[in-house]
DNA sequence: ACCTCCGGGACCTCCCGTTGGT
DNA sequence: ACCAACGGGAGGTCCCGGAGGT
């Protein structure tokens, strides 16, 4: 038999249309069709809607290449300035109207599921971690002044890139993520 | 009878619930019980939920002062901190779960409604553009480096206070949005 | 608009078809099929299909004449019987498989619907205390033993009356009703 | 491994949720899961869910006494008595809500399955039939008149205990059970 | 004998928008 | 302007049973 896992099919389905639509307005019927599995077999796999999407959830999540970020090779500020551009990058050859799944997540599913939404908190959270630990070895390396805190700032960058993927978003533009990373690198942590 | 006209109702109804529950989660018939107007009333004043949902959104977006930003009293800079602490205030009040109706359909509304998606990121450019004005001010005023770009700046920060708020929607948590002050203020425009 | 009131023909529709299915194993769909409405029109009369019986179950309840066997005329003895046999003769002409809305319900809604539950027990006790009240003036009349609990004895009837109904219903033959009738008024009633 | 036939688990499991739930309610999930038997297996010991609610009713019927009634010790009166009290005995063990489990059959199942209905009139036949017989020796012994109709008067018993049962499954209360014992042996067969 | 995976179809509920009369 | 009643169609979920391999 060579059918693929229908369980498989189904997390790709949904990846891609619940990234495209949102949880309310992906159907199970609209994910189905996109993972060309039956309808009926939906709930052999998943126990909601809900569970595939935290499944969905993680697996966006995990694709973050947070391990490269801290401890790859470069200057720490290059290093960080490539993993945004990256990512970025990534965003922009899937759509830029698609956002960020965490950010949409974020702003669409506060107060409709708690695992969903702490999931993405966790992610949001591991990554501003990653980000900070790249600051502080920017600091160690001497490329970052030492009086600041790198926690705080690790946040922060996420916090405008998350803000700046939104704004590409509605607007269909790629310009505010470039200016993304030209601001913070080229102006905030310049000396 | 001291009822008011029955459209008002329907727009400050409407405004809590798509606040709390988003667009595709709210139903007409949430909003028309939230706004304690009969059902068939609904689409004698507005076209379609859509419709009600941009005027809910302009009305939003309205709220924000931005005339005292751009020209009130006070150091520009001070001024513009005063700014952001106002708007998270009120935004804790209402609720962090509820985060920043803006933001909010920015994430949900891409690839939904063009009419509401435009109003939106008109809305971000409005603003972005007022602070851009106070961060001119600041560099006038000799309380920021000239060679800056304000308007870059501007929508920076407007970024990183939009991804502020999102994660503080998900962790139900206001730390991020004061974060977001002190960061941007004592860190990143501090000298 | 010669079209009749939809809630009522789901009303009738649902007696129907709830009274020869059962609950579980009546559809919404059988229901407005039978009731010969749109499926779609269903939820604005009622609340869910549990509340649709309910308003069933209180009709049928209703439409026992319990005044005419409190107080009509004749000797209370051969008012009971002649309450007993006209119920008999009802149930018989819709078909003895059929057996009583009330006892269906009670065995097949004990611990899906309180509501439902509360309002056949409430029933039970309601005709329970007619067939009481009939046995009392019996005793007045000197038709029977004053040593008599006619409380006790009214129930007992209600649940004899209940169990041959079943067991017309399993059995499809309407000899055990008519074998209540007998054996009560002519050999446990009798002198 | 001590587990015991998967069939023999499966007809446990299913006495107690087609018991608790009714046939229609219990899906052959709630079934398998309750049994601890994985989903595929239910089809290689049974042909449909209506073949194991035969089974189960079956061995329900089974576990009737009906020899001890038939031809324990004692006086045919006190042996009916104490047969009725211990089968309510066990009832109110198991809890008073959960009915017969041939009184739920034969209200629910009427019209949906032949074979279980034909099982369970015929069950209340031999019930009524070993009821009567005891009635029988009653007369032989002098404590009943002789006048009076053994088998007429045994299913009448059988009947009002069934419907004692539904009023205390739908009341949730077990004194309609007490009830039918004291007015039948107190009060309609005393003298 | 067992059981994982499968699936067509139906479950109850609710959606958004309309119709027609006041 | 108002609104009770309406309805085509879809929402997420779960049904009973079977296929196919171990």
């Amino acid at each position: 038999m060579p059918q693929r896992n229908l369980r498989e099919q189904l997390v790709e389905g949904a990846s891609r249309v619940l990234y495209e639509k949102g949880f309310h307005a992906a159907s199970v019927n609209d994910i189905v069709a996109a993972a060309g599995v039956p309808k009926g077999s939906f709930y052999n796999h998943f126990e909601s809607k809900e569970a595939l999407a935290l499944e969905v959830t993680r697996r966006y999540s995990a694709s973050y290449d947070l391990e490269q970020l801290r401890s790859g090779d470069g200057a720490p500020l290059a290093r960080l300035r490539a993993h945004f551009e990256a990512v970025i990058e990534r965003n922009a050859r899937q759509g830029v109207e698609l956002g960020c799944l965490l950010g949409n997540f974020s702003t669409e599913l506060a107060g409709h599921s708690q695992v969903i939404c702490e999931h993405v908190a966790a992610s949001f959270a591991h990554w501003s971690d990653a980000v900070a630990a790249a600051l502080e070895q920017a600091q160690a390396a001497g490329e970052l002044d030492h009086g600041i805190d790198a926690h705080a700032l690790g946040s922060y960058l996420v916090d405008a890139y998350e803000g700046a993927v939104a704004r590409a978003k509605v607007s269909g533009d790629r310009a505010p993520l470039d200016a993304f990373v030209t601001t913070t690198f080229d102006v905030l942590l310049a000396r």
